[in-house]
DNA sequence: GCGACAG
DNA sequence: ATCTTGTCGC
């Protein structure tokens, strides 16, 4: 029982052991935004993939869904187990595999330095970065409001990734890297991908994407509306 | 023991 | 994540 635990934490310790933090090896053509919803015991993977560097104009060029069923409960620290099966499921039936990912998660901000986004990253061998909408752990200060505002985020002396306002007067993203990218590279991505929302547009995207997906499997459950 | 705690 | 209407502000 408390064996499976032990199980769950040793994989994640050794996973975390594969992530590389460095800078971009190589330009981003493609990137993809991956996000989850879910209903029941159903966990809803999306993945939208865009063209990059998407200065102006943003070129969806394909969308893929994914829904599984998961007996994994949602456990701060542990979210990986319970929606990266579906998150990968999603990346992997877009027709082109994404040069780079962003996930609504974190990155290294995490207490093994594996979340989301970088246990993603290790299992794909691709480049990940993390936008999360809260903090999962670390300290910081509150960033100016303006736009491009940002202060690290800090686990005791080691910074782990940036907190980001991403919009004017809305709450900053927390953006750390994935897997084969570093701080500065994930916020310059993140910063790239906003249009005039909080989130950056391949995220959101794909949280689009997955909520309409959940609301037409809970129409069909509910049958054909009756009055 | 108490509080924190991605989605 | 999800349950949810109106409402304050740019």
């Amino acid at each position: 029982m408390q064996k499976i635990a032990n199980f769950i934490r040793d994989t994640q310790n050794s996973l975390a052991a594969r992530v590389k933090i460095t800078a971009l090896k190589r330009p981003i053509k493609l990137v993809a935004g991956a996000d989850a919803s879910c209903y029941g015991n159903n966990i809803i993977g999306s993945a939208c993939l865009f063209t990059y560097p998407s200065l102006d104009k943003l070129d969806k060029i394909d969308e893929s869904i994914v829904i599984q069923e998961t007996d994994f409960p949602y456990i701060p620290g542990f979210l990986s187990f319970r929606e990266a099966p579906a998150l990968i499921g999603a990346i992997k039936g877009l027709r082109h595999m994404p040069d780079a990912i962003i996930v609504d998660g974190q990155g290294i901000a995490h207490p093994r330095r594996i979340g989301l986004a970088s246990h993603i990253g290790v299992l794909l061998d691709t480049v990940t970065l993390g936008a999360a909408k809260s903090r999962l752990i670390g300290t910081y200060e509150e960033p100016g409001m303006e736009k491009g505002s940002r202060s690290p985020l800090f686990d005791s002396a080691e910074c782990i990734g940036v907190v980001l306002r991403s919009r004017t007067g809305v709450r900053p993203l927390f953006v750390s890297p994935g897997h084969l990218i570093d701080i500065d590279g994930a916020v310059d991505m993140v910063l790239s991908c906003l249009s005039r929302y909080r989130l950056p547009e391949p995220v959101r995207c794909a949280h689009n994407a997955a909520s309409a997906a959940r609301q037409q499997r809970e129409a069909i459950l509910l049958g054909p509306p009756s009055e």
